[in-house]
DNA sequence: CTAATGCTTGCAATGGAAGTGCAATTATTG
DNA sequence: CAATAATTGCACTTCCATTGCAAGCATTAG
């Protein structure tokens, strides 16, 4: 697939040595879908990839999903709306660490869901016997942005 | 739809004035679909009920259930397993209001998922802008049983 | 530099779950 | 019993997730 590089090369190199340091290799369609969730501020789904990326695969786009989320470069979010939702991992995000989740906020009325990486999630007590590995927990509501009107 | 009504009648009585007390009309496959939830200890999904009564039609359980859901007679489940799920609201559990959420476990190994009525979500803090209506949480690990061994 | 190897991409197709329209059936009410 | 309203079954449709295979491109060994 043919490209127009009409990204910042700057980043672009910055980007290369961090997939290098993952082990996976740099492809135009992997910079291009990691800059584009880097401008993000909110988890996507699948299809708004597609539709920012019209002239790529879906195939593509859901196999290097698939592959920065074995990488850890980003992690799925379930909000609750049925569509998995992806989101790049913050620095230090260590998304295969139980301990180290943080909650996902959906908002109601726009329809995004956000990663409140500050937002730590409490410590959950589990009955006798049960064994906690993982945590999902995703707060529905306005978001700042829909309740300020 | 006829069906051999093997099932204790007494129990049949009581979930017929619990049904009436819903506004909602008693049908054979109501009271064997309410009879099915309230018999399991995990939260099912609708293949489930699918191959527990595979003479029904599939839409006729799916309606069901969403007639259950909107009397809050049963409640909806995301585990993160990408399948809805459903269970019975225990009495007095008031599904329909935010503060009345309890989570769910959703074990890795056997793969079920069950309710921690016990277990009432903490206060989530989300930041200054943002409205909670609704949380969501789900713990994945192992369950007692799977545990146990 | 070139060939061999292996990863990546695109196309086509599949599978599973959710949801809807309509007609037929069944239950309730007057 | 007749009229009305709710429920059920069938046939589709849609949407998202996922896989097999062949072609293309990148990396490595020689």
């Amino acid at each position: 697939m043919k490209v127009v590089m009409d990204i910042n090369y700057i980043n672009m190199n910055e980007i290369e040595k961090f997939f290098a340091s993952k082990k996976i290799r740099v492809t135009a369609m992997r910079l291009l879908i990691y800059k584009f969730l880097a401008e993000k501020e909110v988890a996507v789904t699948l299809s708004d990839i597609e539709n920012a990326f019209e002239k790529a695969d879906r195939t593509t786009l859901y196999r290097t999903i698939k592959t920065f989320e074995e990488k850890a470069i980003v992690h799925q979010i379930d909000d609750g709306t049925g569509i998995t939702k992806y989101a790049l991992c913050e620095k230090g995000c260590n998304c295969e660490i139980e301990t180290d989740l943080h909650l996902h906020f959906h908002c109601n009325n726009c329809n995004k869901t956000i990663c409140l990486t500050d937002h730590k999630i409490p410590q959950i007590k589990v009955p006798e016997g049960f064994i906690s590995e993982n945590v999902n927990l995703v707060v529905k509501g306005i978001c700042d942005k829909c309740s300020g009107q």
